[in-house]
DNA sequence: GCTCTGTATGTCAGTTGTGACATATGCTGT
DNA sequence: ACAGCATATGTCACAACTGACATACAGAGC
């Protein structure tokens, strides 16, 4: 019955191997952006798995449709702990987060 | 040559399997909690691998003794992107970083 | 006892992150 | 073309974090 087929995470524009691969970033702050990356392409696989729209994870994290699709894009004003919690409050364990961190790109 | 043995990470009062299990704290607050916790110890750990001191640490995150001690606490004023800053920034990998989230108590 | 070194704790002004809102873009069905 | 829904982007007042400083505490060596 649940059709979450739907939105196959488009990956857009990347066509490169890790995050900021075309910009002058230090090695820790590419660890960092790969990482903050791969938690947020982890929170629309899991967004995408459960069927639910940006707003009804805004509304189950008591924040807004505008920050998610923030966090989704990785945006610079999301932080790491907005990211983890939300993703711990869609019901990924602490261990999903580990994981996806340590495969990150 | 290098006696990094003398710290041995005091392991102060903690007696129990997680963190939080002793305060009302949802599952999601309790993961974030220990995940935020395995880090703030993992940061210990590297500091005495290293043989620093926090000063040391401080000096070289452009940050403060006192930020520093805060973050080894994981004092609730410190964020998980400052940890995660921290711990590449001292050397750890990304997927140092994960694993020892995995791994979390 | 005192001093020295390292660590912990409290406070605060300046910076950064947050939710909310408005608005724009994209897509699907009609 | 238009309507309706989902997602993206820009802005802003308010909240949270940060580095710095002062100060307190702990232990080692004298």
């Amino acid at each position: 019955m649940k059709e979450a087929k739907e939105d196959r995470l488009k990956l857009a524009g990347w066509r490169v191997g890790g995050a900021g691969d075309f910009l002058d970033l230090t090695p820790e702050e590419a660890a960092f952006a790969e990482l903050k990356l791969a938690l947020a392409f982890y929170l629309r696989e899991l967004r995408g798995e459960r069927g639910w729209t940006q707003s009804q994870v805004a509304r189950r994290l008591r924040s807004s449709q505008s920050r998610v699709a923030k966090m989704e894009a990785a945006d610079p004003s999301v932080s790491l702990d907005l990211l983890v919690r939300s993703l711990l409050a869609l019901g990924a364990s602490r261990a999903d987060v580990g994981r996806v961190i340590v495969r990150a790109a």
